[in-house]
DNA sequence: TCGCTCATGTAACATGTTACATGATTGG
DNA sequence: CCAATCATGTAACATGTTACATGAGCGA
């Protein structure tokens, strides 16, 4: 039985902790899992039934008062080997579209100063995620310090992506701030 | 009518030049068009199609002998009018999901050695891609100097993207030599 | 009282990928 | 001789998004 991506993202975050359905979701959503994507409730649970009926995962029910039930989701032991096979395998190399680079790409037909907000917009998100993170990182190397590069816990693979996490929003504010500056110059000069 | 990203990333392609479907998805693939993604042909006719039912482009038969005839459509005033309203239009904020990302934040649960080579072979890759933004950098700093910052010529959309392809590629290598170092160490530790 | 969180799902739609059909020319 | 390039498309499938259904509790 194949498995998708979103398969395999589910399954690395059970080999994590048991989740439902919904704890899966807002896990995607936490600023640091920004790799995840935001994958919709609507496509998980689907996927989920989809991974226990191939027997990677089991479930249980857990009635509560007042709300209702959950359903949380385990990784089995033969979910665990499909996912340690999956993690050494090769990964296509993919390059995303990215909606405001292909603006960027047409900002010589664009008005500066009308074009410059919405870059605006994006450095005031991309520098409070860069917060953030640096935020999470400094707490980590705290508690941690230098080990973390040879631990075998969860704690080293939050280690590897926060720091390219860190590296990638500081990259990229830097960019938008450029950008801004030469817009800013630009609308200036068209007064 | 609506029109999709996709559209709109043919759209502001037509406004530098005139180009068949087939154009489209060449000029789409091209290395430092990186951030359009590589749409395939099934997807590029019919919006082609789409877009000129829409008004928003026209387009020509070209005989050819020896090969097929071309297509090449180019942009109407309406098609321009269009592209300049969406360049100006709030972008939304999407993070995209990635595979070898997911995959290092799963990297406790992998065997280090085995693990490494996925990274080596993306590091390889964006080493290269890397290569090919700086050369046209500076190819494009020698022919036009401080100016591209203020050109309204198409030159100007390509000096903001390609500037953002070297500071994402530069920081992107960093971090997967980074990687690999580690895992490197893993690997040697665990013999 | 209004909207948010918790909780699981279905239906419809939009977008993107893979495979196929057709066929001449050109370069290794 | 084989594969790639040029050139336009269709069909089937996979993936992702938006909207809806249901309903209790909790805080402003």
């Amino acid at each position: 039985m194949y498995i998708s991506v979103l398969g395999y993202a589910i399954l690395s975050l059970l080999a994590r902790a048991s989740l439902s359905g919904y704890d899966v979701a807002r896990e995607m959503k936490r600023p640091h899992a920004f790799f995840y994507g935001q994958a919709q409730t609507s496509q998980i649970y689907p996927e989920l039934a989809r991974l226990q009926e191939a027997g990677l995962i089991s479930s249980t029910v857990i009635e509560q008062q007042g709300r209702p039930d959950r359903r949380v989701y385990a990784l089995t032991p033969t979910g665990l080997r499909r996912l340690r096979r999956w993690l050494v395998e090769p990964t296509p190399i993919a390059e995303a579209r990215s909606e405001l680079l292909i603006k960027a790409h047409s900002l010589w037909l664009a008005d500066a100063a009308e074009a410059l907000v919405q870059f605006a917009e994006h450095e005031r998100y991309h520098s409070r995620q860069l917060d953030v993170y640096e935020t999470q990182m400094a707490e980590m190397e705290q508690h941690f310090g230098p080990e973390l590069a040879l631990m075998d816990s969860p704690r080293f693979g939050d280690y590897l992506t926060l720091t390219r996490g860190v590296g990638y929003e500081r990259e990229y504010v830097g960019w938008l701030r450029w950008v801004i500056a030469i817009l800013e110059q630009r609308a200036r000069r068209d007064g």
